[in-house]
DNA sequence: ACGATTTTATCAAAATTTTATCGAATCTTT
DNA sequence: AAAGATTCGATAAAATTTTGATAAAATCGT
């Protein structure tokens, strides 16, 4: 009994294959996978730079595929995106020490406890902590939270940053939004 | 001007191309935004069935395929999976001994510990350290990294360069910032 | 080698720039 | 219209940059 024998006999959610399996070639059982007609979605991995095999792995029945290395959170995407189940299965979670960002039920938690934004400083949040450790300058989050170019000479972003942290920073924690004078914001937990 | 002039010109975070456009099939324009060597995300969307219109995408250089029809909720979640990673080429990063530059992330950081420097300093370190070797003037470095033309009966460049000092040589280390007199300053390992 | 002269190092205060803050005004969504 | 969200404008606060004065070091001519 291997893992080919099992996915053809039994009904799974979602199967994960890998190019590189004990034994067999991840494409193989793909194969041999669709030759009973099953019709379970299935994600393939590969190295990056093997196109050939995710084409190979496309032709013989896989339904996506994703390159190595990959976040668990894009993973995740993946498989949510091929099951279609929108409420038991979690979405794209952005974490950044306690403070957890979900974006696809758009809401945000600190410690456990529900924050509420509104929706520019959820974008905003969601930016910083998206690109969290790295500097981020004022043009580059307008042009990215803001859709047009906002103009240079107004503070809506320091504004929209005060309200994030006065929100963010409950009980007495420290500043996670630091802001490095002439350049920009960055959000990190130290 | 059309879709494809514009991917080709502009920085897009990610670029959503279909299969059947007017006037030009999207893989070629898949294909003519990667000729001009752009390295943005395209997702590209494909009939349902069309599988050969996938591995042809994938194969021109696209990063990712949607099949219609999809939810918006889909299309999201493979947004998010690919513009999360971060798909800039390399920052450039200068190195003179253990102390290391990035200047994308606008980071400094010797022997692998986090050094803050105001921006003055990281300019004045960056064009330094940029040409870490050779000796250069007051003149010059006042020419490169203040704007205008700084009056030489100021000692700016000295002042910043005692704060610079300061925060670099952190424990003991030898001196990184020579001064060779008469002439202006050089750093090197030595 | 020695003093005179020029150049560089150092420090703290002053000037400037940048950011934080808050309330009012404007815009959006019910 | 009402409630909430977003932007704007003015001012306070914070951080950076420049300045000015003096000490220390290096260079030069003798």
């Amino acid at each position: 009994i291997d893992g080919s024998y099992m996915a053809r006999t039994t009904d799974y959610d979602v199967i994960i294959l890998d190019h590189s399996l004990p034994g067999k070639n991840g494409v193989v059982v793909c194969e041999e996978i669709r030759a009973v007609g099953k019709a379970v979605p299935i994600i393939f991995l590969t190295v990056i730079g093997e196109l050939h095999h995710k084409v190979d792995a496309l032709e013989r029945g896989a339904d996506d595929y994703l390159t190595k290395p990959f976040s668990f959170e894009e993973l995740r995407a993946r498989v949510r995106a091929l099951t279609r189940r929108p409420h038991k299965i979690e979405g794209i979670i952005l974490r950044v020490g306690d403070l957890v960002l979900d974006a696809e039920k758009q809401t945000v938690t600190r410690g456990g406890i529900g924050i509420y934004l509104t929706r520019k400083e959820f974008n905003l949040l969601e930016y910083l902590m998206r690109n969290h450790g790295v500097v981020l300058s004022r043009g580059v989050i307008m042009e990215h939270v803001w859709n047009a170019e906002g103009d240079p000479f107004s503070n809506t972003i320091e504004s929209h940053i005060l309200n994030l942290r006065k929100k963010i920073n409950i009980g007495r924690r420290k500043e996670m939004i630091h802001n490095v004078p002439g350049r920009g914001y960055m959000i990190d937990v130290a």
